[in-house]
DNA sequence: CCTCCCTCTCTTGTATACCGAAATATCACC
DNA sequence: GGTGATATTTCGGTATACAAGAGAGGGAGG
């Protein structure tokens, strides 16, 4: 677990009700009573509050005055219109990478790359989730502007609970992984053109897979929650 | 001023600071007294910290530990930042736009034009520079797709503050006049990859003259805001 | 038997009080 | 006179107590 101490309960509270809502322990649409939180946390209901208004703010919970707040739910248009905008940001990310991206970010990219080969290779799952994951984050920080970052995780942040469902579809991490490699070489390159071009259509594809798993009904999620 | 019924005092509280920072009342950089806030608005102290939180998520407000919170400050490589994923998005947005709008919203477009036109011609600074921004909203929200429309007037808000300082900049108005023309005829005639990089443009060079006044140093904010 | 209204309860929103940490100022000692 | 330690003060974070609104359930009237 993470460090709890040198953290505000607040904080801590926060993480804690993140990662539930991430690993799908909180499913979307549950219901989230504040005293009962408090209860679990050994903590009085103000830092609670806290920890809620800031997922709030990050769009993983909703509230309805004087109702209560839920895990937020997202339907399929949603989820379409996510990836819409989400394909575009990282196109810009890779756009403004390809130009900016030191030699030292640029090799570690590479690295990274070569990484993800290996654990493909092994047919190690997990690690290559990881470190697919950390491609694109590795991309979004190689624009060196802050705002950007901010706004693409900021959207990133609301996949991740329906992420873990594009794991395992049949022939996908091997189109990933192609992917990958040729924005990771356009990138090098500094073609920010194709870049941009080759990263928006890599999440575009992303999102299609996400929204079929969900346009297929809910009944995966359910068997994956329980 | 806005409805305060059937609103909690968090909410009250943080519109009305929102209010204070975008019209000035409030400059970039002024500290913020949770208690004093609180004796203001003769409300406790609670309603206050959960209207700061929001503040600081939405980026109006910055807390140092221990030393209180004050209006954001930007600079001028925030500035710039800002403008590069700002004209970014509303390129994306006028790429959607053109796409998607319906007949109605564009012939809508067409009209805001119109008169932006008339206030031009008459003279009329205030209304033009409200039409202006009225314009930019109506392409934003002509994407029909909430999470771009939030994620971009997200990073709108964050402007808001320093956009006066870019009303009587010689001639802009009439360069401005002439984008949103062209803008708006693209995305009438569903243009939208010129759509796209018109917008882009428009709003880059939006930020370049408000780098501007960044750059030449705070003498006319000092000024503006006394 | 159904429906509508009232009340009751449950949860959220707000007030207030307290605690602990960090910054500053003052005093003592070097 | 300078430096360091300590006390004071202030502010942020937390707890608890209180008020108010929304929904549910029961009772009364149709």
């Amino acid at each position: 677990m993470a460090k709890t101490s040198g953290m505000t309960h607040a904080q801590t509270v926060r993480l804690a009700l993140e990662n539930d809502i991430f690993s799908g322990r909180l499913a979307p649409g549950a219901s989230l009573d504040e005293e009962a939180l408090a209860r679990r946390f050994s903590v009085s209901r103000t830092p609670v509050r806290e920890a809620m208004l800031q997922l709030i703010q990050s769009g993983l919970v909703e509230k309805k005055p004087r109702q209560g707040a839920i895990v937020t739910q997202i339907d399929l248009s949603d989820m379409i219109r996510l990836f819409e905008v989400m394909s575009e940001l990282e196109g810009i990310c890779a756009k403004f990478a390809a130009r900016r991206m030191t030699p030292q970010e640029r090799t570690a990219l590479r690295k990274l790359h070569e990484a993800s080969v290996e654990a493909f290779d092994t047919g190690d799952q997990d690690k290559y989730y990881l470190l697919s994951r950390k491609f694109h984050l590795m991309v979004i920080e190689g624009t060196h502007n802050h705002e950007l970052i901010e706004t693409t995780n900021r959207l990133g942040i609301k996949l991740v609970p329906y992420r873990r469902f594009q794991l395992n579809y049949p022939g996908r991490s091997e189109n990933n992984l192609r992917d990958h490699e040729a924005i990771m070489e356009a990138i090098c390159a500094g073609d920010y053109d194709l870049a941009a071009d080759l990263f928006r259509k890599h999440t575009n594809v992303q999102g299609d897979v996400l929204a079929e798993y969900i346009a297929l009904g809910d009944r995966q999620m359910a068997a994956a929650n329980g």
